[in-house]
DNA sequence: TGTGCGAATGCAAGCCCTTGCACTATGGTG
DNA sequence: CACCATAGTGCAAGGGCTTGCATTCGCACA
């Protein structure tokens, strides 16, 4: 906790840089250096400056810093999914991330339909440094548009583009996750088996199922049915699963995200179908409800930590050293075992 | 060691107001008034500077502007319940009322003992006009640090103070709240009831607590225990339920809040005890989870958007005009009945 | 025709910082 | 003892923007 500045009068004006030299009795120069890393002070000015900085409780005003260094240590921090839990995660190791490697986080939030040129012009006259932009729902136009206006920018949870535009990505593995979770199924003796996704559009549902569909091949299976919602939500889960199971042919269900795989346990209870005896479902992600007792879920984890890790390490890299190439980082996922799949 | 000197990204340097004017061929104050609400300019200036705008795709520089006007239009949000899937919601609202009022959220992330000091400090060098700080479990110290240092604050889910600071509280009335609990289960044949609440330092927990021995005391009753734990997460609602089950006196809980509940809910399934006949459990917040059919949580729901939409007003218009006496705006909560009460 | 007024404009002085450059000590070297 | 590298300093010129002030212009009014 800072302690309370007695120097400041009420209602007062914050201390500038200038008016700490004078009390200090030195330049501005000798002030700024004090503050300024690896600049040449002497100790004795340091000491002068640090004493007037504590007694009027100077702060220097990164912003107009920014000005002369061209940094401002700002990142835009970019989503759309404020109603998926597995996000309060996301955010958490973001920010704190950022924080560590002294980065403030400038949020922008594209949920229901909020304008992505807003978001864009935001970022741009609030000179970030670079963006990150967490989500697999979003238009890709945003990302590009980013990129061509020489923001720093990774798109984090997407997909590679056409490699036209320095558009750098961290992702899990969609595709060896999809991979995993039919393998999964299949070994357990899994044979009718359903995908449900969550938007057609969104680059994850597409490439886990994708992954899905090779595994299923591997063993010349198909999908039994494969189904969208409207969002990774429990509810499209539900509505969708209570669908599938009118088509009693199906032995278990792949959910492209846990949310929806909830939902879709929460449909077949209502149905009176055990799980995972009647149906087997598997979900993606390994948000923290999906350890609760009432899932228990059987799920594909993601290393969310080592993504988010990397992809500001990235973010920060590019800033400092601007790539032309693309740089695609994708990360493993592997199946965590609990009770919505039958042993094998 | 001089500190790294920065490369400068290789892509054009953004536009400049001066360009624009040499461009349109008028005087930067022309180009500068063209962007300033209420400035008068004549449509044909107008013209040309938007034109030459178009045609270099100039954005102003925000913070170069804020050195003149002394506002930023950032909002500093600061939280630290990164763990409770309630905040999702919190933050949904809170960027994007923000974004309606053409503010920025910059964000400080304070879970997990993350330094209270450097978070003030970066509020104070990047200018914020002011800040929200939406916790129940932060030390107090640090909104009052906020205060004195002149920064417009509004605490929300916070309690009043002794008022001697203009610390604004924008909150669910959790007095309130914790008697509806209170009357709710009393009204339900439940007599024996424990409290399960949250962080014994929070003011949230406390108050609650309060709310709902009054009720209890209205009709001659006590709790029959109360229990504190270390956060409010699903986790510690499991392990103090298990703990509470020891005493098989006790007919009903009442949770401080909608993760303890879904904890708690799981610590009864775990020992076959059957809500709401064996067990009555009601939670608070009203959370998206809650509404689950695994739990069917019955709960008191506080009125999240009119909360946050009166603390973005409030903090908007505390920078328009301080204000010295502190002002509280407590929100009454209501009562969401599923199924985890027995019928009256 | 003269007067007054408001609208439109440009000038230049900032806002709060950083940094290139020129300059002074200082001490170490031959 | 002359010489030079080096650390420490201040000056002043910005960085991209706003805004008070003075000026110009057109117009309505009398």
């Amino acid at each position: 906790m800072a302690r309370p500045r007695k120097a400041l009068t009420p209602g007062r004006r914050r201390a500038t840089l200038k008016e700490v030299a004078e009390l200090a009795g030195v330049s501005t120069s000798a002030v700024s250096r004090t503050f300024t890393q690896g600049a040449s002070v002497a100790p004795e000015t340091r000491v002068k400056v640090l004493a007037a900085t504590r007694s009027v409780g100077y702060q220097p005003n990164a912003l107009a810093r920014s000005l002369m260094t061209k940094r401002t240590e700002l990142i835009g921090l970019v989503a759309n999914n404020f109603d998926n839990p597995v996000f309060m995660e996301i955010f958490d190791l973001f920010t704190r991330r950022l924080q560590l490697c002294g980065r403030r986080p400038l949020l922008a939030n594209l949920s229901g339909g909020a304008s992505t040129e807003a978001a864009l012009e935001m970022l741009l006259q609030y000179s970030v440094d670079g963006v990150i932009v967490a989500s697999s729902t979003l238009p890709p136009q945003f990302v590009r548009a980013c990129a061509e206006a020489h923001l720093p920018v990774v798109h984090v949870f997407g997909r590679p583009g056409n490699g036209k535009l320095p558009i750098h990505i961290v992702s899990p593995d969609n595709v060896q996750g999809g991979r995993l979770a039919g393998e999964e199924m299949c070994k357990r003796g899994y044979r009718q088996i359903a995908f449900l996704g969550g938007p057609q559009t969104a680059t994850s549902t597409e490439d886990r199922l994708f992954g899905f569909m090779e595994s299923l091949a591997a063993r010349k299976l198909k999908p039994r049915a494969v189904v969208y919602g409207h969002a990774y939500s429990h509810e499209a889960g539900l509505i969708l699963m209570r669908q599938l199971l009118k088509d009693d042919g199906i032995d278990g269900v792949f959910c492209g995200d846990d949310n929806l795989a909830m939902g879709a346990i929460d449909a077949c209870r209502e149905a009176r179908i055990k799980v995972p005896g009647g149906m087997g479902i598997i979900g993606f992600n390994d948000m923290g409800i999906a350890a609760w007792p009432a899932y228990n879920l059987t799920t594909i984890h993601q290393p969310t930590a080592d993504i988010i890790t990397a992809a500001v390490e990235l973010v920060l890299s590019i800033i400092e050293k601007p790539v032309k190439k693309p740089i695609v980082r994708l990360f493993d996922c592997r199946v965590v075992v609990r009770g919505t799949l039958k042993a094998a």
